[in-house]
DNA sequence: TATTGTTATACTCTATAACTATA
DNA sequence: TATAGTTATAGAGTATAACAATA
């Protein structure tokens, strides 16, 4: 038996009373939790409604009107390749444009709609409802503690 | 504009200087985090090292001999039909074995080898290493606390 | 009828590489 | 040569549905 830890102990018995090593380990944790939080963020969007990926393309179309799609894939943190479908999506459902920018013709600068700055504000509403009821057992500390703790990981990005 | 929230304030110039709204969001900090943190676990097991979900069901299967797959799935939180891979993979390497329990043909066992209780012994220091390292920025009371907090939003699970 | 393991199948997310049009 | 957007392609990871063997 390799060495024990302090989530393993022996009983009397010879058996091991254990914490099984996963919980240990934030890595599994974070990925449970996540499972968990967008699984339930597809629910509460609904059969039509933005996947978390969409979500956030346009959350920051919205607020960064004009960003270039090599910028909104650095700023989320995917391959430009990745980030065509997600535009074409929005871009589909006429929630944002693609416009060329005078100076660099190789450019799309991508700018919301009226229609895709609404459609984002609703969408953030329902997102806010549904972390606000996932996480109702936790208290505002308790979630800005949570959201501190995984942005120092966060800092190892890029 | 909709109604504004403690991370949006208007400057004198009429800019809107934000934190964008994605920040606040305990789901897109999750996802992000845990981006990190499997690619550095991939990095850190390399080439030819189990993919975390591997690693996970032989954890199990180590620590709970002659689980059986609906078993192990269950823990897992994953459907039956997606651990037939990888319990593939972990025969194929000679780390468990599929064994017919008396009583009930129908199920499979699943028993490690030792050569299996070897090799996860040693993933499991590896994956260590990994935490350590990537958490290193983090003390001891701040991983207990992000656990802890993690295991709250874990509750929700099945 | 229900359950275990399995297969077939499809869908989402993501990456790599190569192409085009520009610069 | 380098960059922006795009396409083609492939590989994980996961789910659903159906099947055979067994209970």
């Amino acid at each position: 038996m390799a060495s024990l830890r302090n989530t393993e102990r022996q009983t009397d018995d010879e058996t091991l009373v254990e914490t099984p090593d996963l919980e240990e380990f934030i890595g599994y944790n974070l990925k449970r939790a996540y499972v968990i939080v967008q699984a339930d963020f597809r629910r509460a969007l609904g059969e039509d409604g933005f996947a978390p990926r969409v979500f956030s393309a346009l959350s920051l179309v919205v607020q960064y009107p004009n960003v270039t799609q090599s910028g909104l894939a650095r700023m989320l943190g995917i391959e430009r390749s990745g980030l065509v479908a997600i535009v074409d999506e929005l871009e589909r459902r006429g929630l944002l444009k693609r416009t060329h920018v005078p100076g660099d013709r190789r450019v799309q600068a991508l700018v919301p709609t009226d229609k895709g700055a609404k459609a984002y504000a609703e969408a953030r509403a329902a997102v806010r409802a549904h972390e606000d009821a996932l996480f109702a057992d936790l208290s505002g500390d308790e979630k800005a503690t949570l959201i501190g703790l995984l942005a120092k990981i966060r800092a190892h990005e890029g």
